[in-house]
DNA sequence: ACCTGAACACCGTTCAAGT
DNA sequence: ACCTGAACACCGTTCAAGT
């Protein structure tokens, strides 16, 4: 999906850069948003600072503001630029149902793997994201292919979405979230479910995603003839 | 529930207090948890500081930390407070589609109030709240007495919440999130499905979540019969 | 126009001193 | 045991000075 201007990060030169402004352009927004994404896919969310970022990018964190308002629009460049991982293929060829499924569980791991953009993009309107507005594109179309009404086409998309990014943020918890092994007697119904699901599977986040999407999707398909 | 030891702010007295062990008790966790609470519904999240919620006290912020560990722990104490709100009172009386869709409504209207709780409880142990155990066991109950299979009432719990928990951050988002005036010629399928969905409600989120639960609701009760 | 480096106004948290 | 007040190690952001 185009827009491919990055390039390999600067090399720490020798000589100190002095102040004043550079012959050669050293910053651009998607130079930022690429060492971004690097950044937060090498060290975590945590470490990315204004200053770490710059330090990163081999200029003063300062130079930064020069390109962006503010951290948070260096977070929705990182969130635009993961959104090409997300699987849309699938609606262009497939049944609505099996494309959606496909999508979710693409969109779903990518967040997963970037938790802390999930409060970022669930407030960052189509404008500010050119590539997530591509996807939306593929998705309605998947759906008005599918012969659904318009009216509902918006509402099943933020629908889902709300569940994939719920779900998302749940891949993140800590796998004993449920540890009720201090309070059995409290919460009988509750120990006994817990209980009999731990001897299920071994990925309960990923069962339960699972178990939701169909259901989901079931449920929209249902509602929808 | 009980845990009900909050009382009234105490009253700026004249006099600084002075360094040393107070005669009576300052603080407690239950009064820094009534307190945050207050704070933030008073003067919302981004205010809440540990600096500012130690003067609403009346004591200075180091104090804070000989209760709590750290500001994610006084979130933690929010958290649970809150969950005294959401409304589970169907689960002892009504058919079970119809006390999950009472307590997933309350459940995300007090976390769109609450929103920057939401990663917070995502990934919180239940461990560490009391109040949120107690309502997984009204919940879990529910449906163990509607006839539900042990190994599925986890898993559906988790995707209810997922789905809640986006739905919250959905809520809080901007009006105008889906605003494609700039680009219509672009997305002429998203542009077209926005446009209709336009003409409908005037809540389009509250709309995507009523439409949403009902087909996950319907989904997993398909399923499980 | 766009960089550097110093400075600003915060944060959450720690810790010695005090009772 | 539990408070105060000073201090620490950061943050994101601003801005004058420089080219």
């Amino acid at each position: 999906m185009g827009t491919a201007t990055g390039s390999a990060p600067s090399a720490e030169s020798a000589s100190r850069r002095k102040a004043g402004r550079p012959r050669g352009e050293l910053l651009n927004r998607s130079k930022i948003a690429g060492a971004a994404l690097r950044f937060v896919g090498d060290r975590g969310y945590d470490a990315l600072t204004m200053s770490a970022l710059a330090k990163a990018l081999g200029v003063s964190a300062s130079a930064l503001y020069n390109h962006v308002e503010s951290k948070q629009e260096v977070l929705q460049l990182v969130q635009d630029r993961v959104m090409d991982d997300v699987d849309c293929s699938g609606f262009a060829s497939q049944p609505l149902g099996e494309a959606v499924r496909r999508w979710a569980g693409s969109y779903r791991d990518v967040f997963a793997r970037h938790a802390p953009l999930v409060p970022v993009i669930a407030v960052l309107p189509v404008s500010g994201s050119p590539r997530t507005l591509q996807m939306y594109e593929q998705v309605a179309a998947g759906f008005a292919r599918a012969g659904w009404d318009q009216q509902r086409i918006v509402p099943a998309i933020v629908a889902l979405e709300s569940f994939i990014f719920g779900s998302a943020l749940d891949a993140v918890a800590p796998k004993d979230i449920f540890n009720v092994d201090h309070a059995v007697d409290d919460v009988p119904a509750f120990a006994g479910a817990v209980a009999s699901q731990r001897a299920t599977g071994d990925d309960p986040a990923q069962d339960a995603f699972e178990y939701g999407l169909d259901a989901l999707v079931r449920g929209l398909l249902a509602g929808a003839a």
